[in-house]
DNA sequence: ATATACATATGATTTAAAGCATATAAAAAA
DNA sequence: TTTTTTATATGCTTTAAATCATATGTATAT
């Protein structure tokens, strides 16, 4: 068990990089005034798509996948969040509900901020909200590049460029060679737009090209070049 | 031929409604500054995917699509643009290349502002740059929906849905039926993630279901409510 | 410790939608 | 006007990926 009592410190003080950087020290503190500080065990569910947001989040530690439901009952993931990110801010702002699912990919701890505070910093701070634009800029940039991807390319490409997303967002244990996050095969389909088997049939496509190797849950990339190419990536 | 001198205003007198409403005049008067008004003929492009950005545009009069395109020379459409929106700024704003590439729909007139004037602006207004997070996260509400839409959903509801959305993006001709713009059948498979084929097969199943009528370019919607539960969605 | 549920793995079958072919109609260009 | 290109329309064929089936391995819960 991994609920150690982990100290969260405020945060002007804390050690995360993160979007708060730009504030001055006093607003920075503004924030903490009614903040919590919440433990989610691998699979938790942070915050559900339809529910009423109270607030933001910012991950303290761990990784949380973005996820929405299809009719089937499918997943689609949309989004992963980590380390000093921030999660649920835009429907907390907005004043609707969530438009998707975030859950705990690993044991996280996560600051829970009122929105009252987050308004009150974001109004009094224009470099902070230039922040946030920029951020939202990038999300929404990878998703329109997400869905031409998932419109238009074949799953094989599609599989091998996921592996390469999880990669750069997230890298590799001390060993440079395994993904330093757990997905099951599920999740990988669910992030790529396709279904299980089809996931474990291009992923044993991958073991045999030599492009990757599986190691029960982990996954090792071999030949980051040759995935590059599977991916039809040319850079 | 439509290029009639139409004389465009300053942004202070300008008479579509658009985000630079919230600002006070004597902001809204530096806009104007160094601003270019422009006209597009139908089918011309306002800028291109990969290019560089100088400002940001702002449409006064007609509608834009703006696209992606994909490896085998496939355009996904991933947004529209009408009067008063803008366009571009995200690029303007990041200092990076265009993601995509905007084209008149209809003959257009779209102004430029240099990306110093904008940035400007948005610097000293804080409801300003409150309304421009506002937009960016509507479009990436609506980009990951779409995302999971051409993921999960079948041809036939994506194609039903399209229509819909364009009925509520554009609205009507004063008959109260037929779609104020006209696309293409290639340009809703564009937007719905499909072929020319698949999408002029099922446009002629709704024509059949009485859900539709087709008259030469224009698409009149009959039967809304048929429509909607083709597209699968109960509201 | 054993049962129950979930994850991985692979083969066989089905199917939705793409692709190809061809015809006609309507724009756009010569 | 006549020609050339582009758009619409439909039938036939192909195919990528989903679905179904079943086996085995691995967690999770009782």
């Amino acid at each position: 068990m991994k609920n150690l009592p982990v100290k969260i410190p405020s945060c002007s003080e804390c050690t995360s990089k993160n979007i708060f950087d730009c504030l001055p020290q006093n607003e920075m503190e503004k924030l903490s005034v009614n903040k919590d500080n919440n433990f989610f065990k691998k699979g938790q569910v942070i915050f559900y798509e339809g529910n009423h947001p109270h607030g933001m989040y910012c991950i303290y530690t761990g990784k949380v996948k973005i996820s929405k439901l299809g009719d089937e009952g499918k997943e689609q993931i949309v989004r992963f969040a980590g380390e000093g990110e921030l999660l649920g801010y835009r429907s907390a702002l907005n004043n609707e509900s969530y438009k998707a699912t975030a859950t705990a990919m690993e044991d996280c701890y996560i600051c829970h901020i009122p929105k009252e505070k987050f308004s009150e910093v974001l109004n009094n701070n224009s470099n902070f909200s230039l922040e946030i634009i920029k951020l939202l800029s990038d999300d929404l940039k990878k998703s329109e590049q997400n869905l031409l991807n998932i419109s238009q390319k074949p799953v094989r490409e599609r599989i091998a460029e996921t592996l390469l997303v999880i990669k750069n967002r997230f890298g590799f244990e001390k060993d440079g060679k395994t993904l330093s996050i757990i997905l099951t095969r599920r999740e990988i389909g669910d992030i790529a737009g396709t279904t299980t088997e089809t996931t474990i049939r291009t992923l044993s496509e991958f073991v045999k090209e030599g492009s990757i190797k599986l190691l029960g849950k982990k996954i090792l990339i071999l030949n980051s070049d040759k995935l590059t190419l599977s991916a039809n990536l040319h850079d």
